[in-house]
DNA sequence: CACTCTTGTTTAGCATTGCTGATCGATCAG
DNA sequence: CTGATCGATCAGCAATGCTAAACAAGAGTG
């Protein structure tokens, strides 16, 4: 008679309709998935047996939402939020002692992974895992507990914090402050290869080396002659192996200022920028206490960073 | 890597795992999906190798919530409460100019069947569809749009709204006013049999024949004779059959006295009890235009009744 | 204590579901 | 028109899910 399962609707197929409706397009539905497009239409299809109704109008080139489509879809993607956290949450206990972390690579490597090792010291059980990934905010797919992201701050359905202000500085070899062509003021830069670090593009408040240049009234210095890296920590590198003089990122410089292996040639040189740090989560996502011992860490080795003023 | 598919738990496991939890064993957990226990053992095995941790404690005898086990069984109720409702928003087109009402099996019989003729004249292209079920409060099993139920009105995790009071009086056949045995006063009822509702016995206010009887100071009737039957209806039955008197519901028997095939022998008999019928449905279910308008429609006949004061 | 009842587990084998790969038809851009 | 893209469809295969039956482990009973 009145089944219970037949109330319920079959529950992988709303996976491939989640996935279409959200794309508008089977084929991308079907990529997401790991399946083939033919497989994505036969599972809607099923869907669309339940409901007894089509959910998506075929315009043969695309595909658009029915309105029975369009109203349940929201409760269908909150629904899979919460398995996705429930999933996470069951997977708590064998997650203990481990942090996971999505990071910003150039921070990743230059700014988190030196401090890690004291980390380890003082909260002994907890082990930290980086992941390095590249603008993700799609925690659907990561199973990261926490992301440090850079930039502003504002991301649509995700809590954030601000971990650590950014600003661009000069920095080069120490090499470099010697020699005939050594590095005494702005204009002597003419004789260097200018590094440029085009991961903050999106930022207009990031100076290049051009409005760096004119900001301090240089002449006789092309501001866009040069190698390009879209990584911050490709440019520091390349500056650390004497290779020219980078713009870069100052938390990405610091523990190569600090051991020396970079130099920042002038007083003066360093410009705060709109980006920042942050530390970036779902909503509503269950933060284990070992995530929120790192978090809370993390963000004491910040002010501690700032505090001594590099 | 880090396939999405990976991040979310198995639907189907899910699904068997809501249910053992609910009940606390997997035996009814199977009984309630139409599988076997067995099917529920390997479901929960393969989400608990998801989770990477044991959901149950195994004692043996019964089965227990693990930490994990508990602290994500909320994220998945909601879940699958909202999966539930975007299924039936999905099927709502299919449904159009259907409404599907769950009803007490008496109530259903002799107070709204009768009058729903007038509905359909009313309502043209709207058809209601009524589901005699006892007792029935679980709306996830049901694909009733809304219920009536007798009762109190307070229903965990569903809304209601007050239809109808509940008046109890002796009502019996025209033919027992006449012959040697009429009845005309309350102490005529020893020569006739007593009909025993006894489909509101949870209600202390509901009076049986024995409280009636006092509650008049009637003597030498023994309240307790009589045949009982455990729905309104059948009492209304044997009564407008002849075969004595009924303490009734008003609701139930009004068709019945409006219509002459029973009579109310006492002018003060009758007795305001505390359970009414409600108009129940789940909190947060969207109500179609059409059970909408069945519900104001129901609730314009209910204020009807009250006011002929049948 | 043996006995039995109940409950969860396990396994092999079967049934269902889901997916693929190929083909087709429709639409759109050039 | 032609080629490219996208969804639908279908037969066959792979994976998943289920059953039936035998087993193990308390709990209650006499």
């Amino acid at each position: 008679m009145s089944d219970p399962n037949d109330r319920l609707p079959p529950l992988n197929a709303l996976r491939a309709f989640e996935a279409a409706a959200r794309r508008l397009s089977f084929t991308q539905a079907a990529d997401e998935l790991n399946v083939t497009p033919g497989a994505i239409s036969q599972q809607i299809r099923q869907l669309e047996d339940y409901a007894g109704t089509p959910l998506f109008k075929r315009t043969g080139r695309s595909v658009l939402l029915t309105d029975a489509a369009q109203a349940s879809l929201p409760l269908v993607r909150e629904a899979f939020e919460r398995i996705s956290e429930a999933g996470r949450i069951m997977q708590a206990p064998a997650r203990k002692g481990r942090v996971m972390v999505s990071c910003a690579p150039s921070f990743a490597a230059k700014w988190l992974a030196p401090k890690l090792g004291e980390f380890h010291r003082t909260h002994d059980g907890v082990e930290a895992w980086i992941s390095a990934d590249m603008g993700l905010t799609d925690f659907t797919m990561a199973d990261a507990d926490f992301a440090i992201r850079y930039g502003r701050g504002v991301y649509e359905g995700l809590k954030s914090e601000k971990l650590l202000d950014e600003t661009v500085l000069p920095v080069c070899s120490p090499a470099l402050l010697e020699g005939p062509d050594a590095i005494k003021r702005p204009e002597d830069l003419r004789h260097h290869t200018l590094l440029h670090d085009e991961s903050g593009e999106n930022d207009p408040s990031c100076p290049d080396w051009a409005s760096w240049l004119r900001a301090r009234g240089v002449e006789g210095v092309d501001g866009n002659r040069g190698p390009r890296f879209n990584q911050a920590i490709l440019v520091i590198e390349s500056a650390a192996a004497g290779r020219g003089v980078a713009l870069a990122k100052q938390a990405i410089a610091a523990s190569d200022l600090a051991s020396g292996r970079l130099v920042a040639p002038f007083a003066d040189g360093s410009t705060l920028i709109d980006f920042g740090y942050w530390l970036v989560w779902p909503k509503g996502r269950h933060l284990s206490p070992d995530v929120r011992a790192f978090m809370k860490w993390v963000k004491a080795e910040a002010t501690r960073d700032e505090i001594v003023g590099v």
